[in-house]
DNA sequence: GATTTACGGTAAATGGTTTTACTAAGGAGG
DNA sequence: CCTCCTTAGTAAAACCATTTACCGTAAATC
């Protein structure tokens, strides 16, 4: 039978409000009773039970933390830096990976505030989640990370620059001549994809190139969606001569599918892939990446949800700018 | 302000048991009483506190999950499989990283004990854990995943075959007449490290070669972790012609220092990794990998947990074997 | 017609802690 | 000696739900 605080309560013939002052050092107690009580504290290994704690502190010291495309290596680092810093911070983590569904996104979203979390760090699937304005226009905190939404009000979020990300990597290819980029991606309807692809428009537009709707390319976020979306794409468009690529996977089927074809790479089509995985320097040619931080998007978005929860007030927009690390993949 | 079960009855003019009865269906209710219930349910989007919930009925339908080296690819895999298997199961996962760092694992035990968790599914950072049985000696479920313990009773595991593993890497490159094989990983005093050497060790001597202790080489978890060690054990042992290495980041750092040396890969040296990663299969030579399935693990030890849960007898250590798949780098 | 049984509903206890407001005792100051 | 603080300790309320035990009433059974 688990051993509560009226036990020891008991066991020390105090009452069970002095046992709490010792166990939180919230009142002083003479040192005779503080030494009986903690002698029995230890004596059964006594253990202060949280769920009771939280009921009364109408707080948990637990976040939130739903990201929709786990184990992607991007969100994968990004959660990496969330738990380091709510363990610095003494707090911990309910992860739920919503694979994409919408839906389901909801319904978590709820039941981790029935099972009240101090906030929530929220990836989200869609665009399409004014549902959350239910919770931040209570001040419930709610903070966006990697992917932002501009319907939901009142939730800070914290992402990359993906704007800059997508102009940087078009306009690096621009420069070495490229005017049919392929644009390779794996989630539509949402603000990374979309904010790149505004990029990659305006490095066009500034170098007088057209846009073209076909050179974008859907596919699934895996080694086979990289190899088959490259093989429609190139199907389709004939001359491109530069891709750049979304994800590592993806990434990794296009190489293969070039090969494939005995199409050379940087020669025939140059490459920039998103994100530096340990693999880019090694393969041939060495891949050149335009990577944001994940798991400085990941702290600093803890940071931020802490703000939050501290002054319902906060509402900053963070984005983290890109790097190119430029390599041979892209002809240089 | 939160709106409880206590404004929902006080609105319908009926009792809070009522309206429990009503959100959990417990007990039949009129047809007119259970709507106007439901409506005002509705009308303030009530949402029943689980942190009260949990008090009561004394389960909170949520495990903890402690993992030591969060984000190895091989232990995010598995966390994918665990979190997915728990989400199936409507559980709840708190995700810890102790980093292998063994008194900060027996803190969040501690921690999540006391948080009400059904049950932990804990990856521990070594074999020294015996702190764990005043835990499972009570009844509390614990199950072991991917790394095991021979002291801790009471606890179901479930882990790789890493004898097997390490057995048959190390049988594979005796085949190609290799005999001094070098063995490079990245966490001592851990079951998988430790039997994959007993593996190691049983090859070579059913081969009846000699085991040379210097041929194995602990390193830091890292693309230079990798390159580190590689150095190292080259510089200590000239006629190395194999290496089995236990991590795809070093395997990364190997494969550049081999080249920065002009060691080709695999005549001057074959090479065995572990695990798969996507970039395997377009490096050059293609690596030649030995698989664990980490989904499955992760899967696995769910199920196991909730075995635990429901029968407290219930004590199985699983073993999943392993996969050679060949490609290149091991001289085939 | 007497006795069960079923049904709908509720009061109150329960879970384990924190925290407020109060008491009693001892000490200081005048 | 009286008053005023301070201090150590505690009783009880609060947190928000679930669940047990019970109470009428109406229907069913013999």
């Amino acid at each position: 039978m688990k051993i509560t605080m009226k036990d020891i309560a008991k066991e020390a013939n105090v009452s069970v409000a002095t046992v709490s002052h010792v166990v939180n050092g919230t009142k002083h107690i003479t040192e005779e009773k503080h030494k009986r009580i903690m002698d029995i504290i230890r004596k059964y290994n006594y253990i202060p039970n949280s769920t009771a704690k939280n009921l009364r502190k109408k707080t948990t010291m637990t976040a939130g933390l739903v990201v929709s495309s786990f184990p992607d290596s991007f969100v994968t680092e990004m959660v990496y830096g969330i738990e380091e810093r709510a363990r610095e911070m003494g707090y911990n983590l309910l992860l739920v990976n919503t694979n994409e569904n919408r839906d389901y996104e909801e319904e978590t979203v709820n039941l981790l505030y029935s099972k009240m979390v101090d906030g929530i760090i929220l990836s989200p699937t869609s665009n399409d989640i004014d549902y959350l304005n239910a919770y931040t226009e209570n001040g419930f905190p709610i903070v966006l990370v990697n992917r932002s939404s501009p319907v939901v009000k009142n939730a800070p979020s914290v992402t990359g620059d993906n704007f800059q990300t997508g102009y940087d990597a078009t306009t690096h290819l621009i420069k070495h001549g490229h005017k049919n980029i392929g644009f390779i991606y794996a989630v539509p309807d949402v603000s990374t994809t979309n904010h790149r692809i505004d990029g990659y428009k305006t490095a066009l537009a500034q170098a007088n190139l057209p846009f073209n709707e076909d050179l974008l390319e859907l596919g699934f976020a895996t080694v086979n969606g990289g190899a088959n979306a490259v093989r429609s794409l190139l199907a389709r468009e004939k001359d491109i001569t530069a891709l750049f690529i979304q994800n590592d996977l993806m990434l990794v089927g296009v190489i293969s599918k070039l090969r494939e074809l005995s199409i050379k790479i940087p020669e025939d089509i140059a490459l920039i892939g998103f994100g530096d995985f340990a693999s880019s320097t090694i393969i041939d040619p060495p891949i050149t990446n335009i990577v944001l931080p994940p798991e400085t998007i990941g702290r600093t978005s803890f940071d931020v949800l802490m703000s939050k929860i501290n002054n319902p007030d906060y509402s900053k927009h963070i984005e983290l700018p890109p790097t190119l690390i430029v390599r041979k993949s892209c002809g240089c």
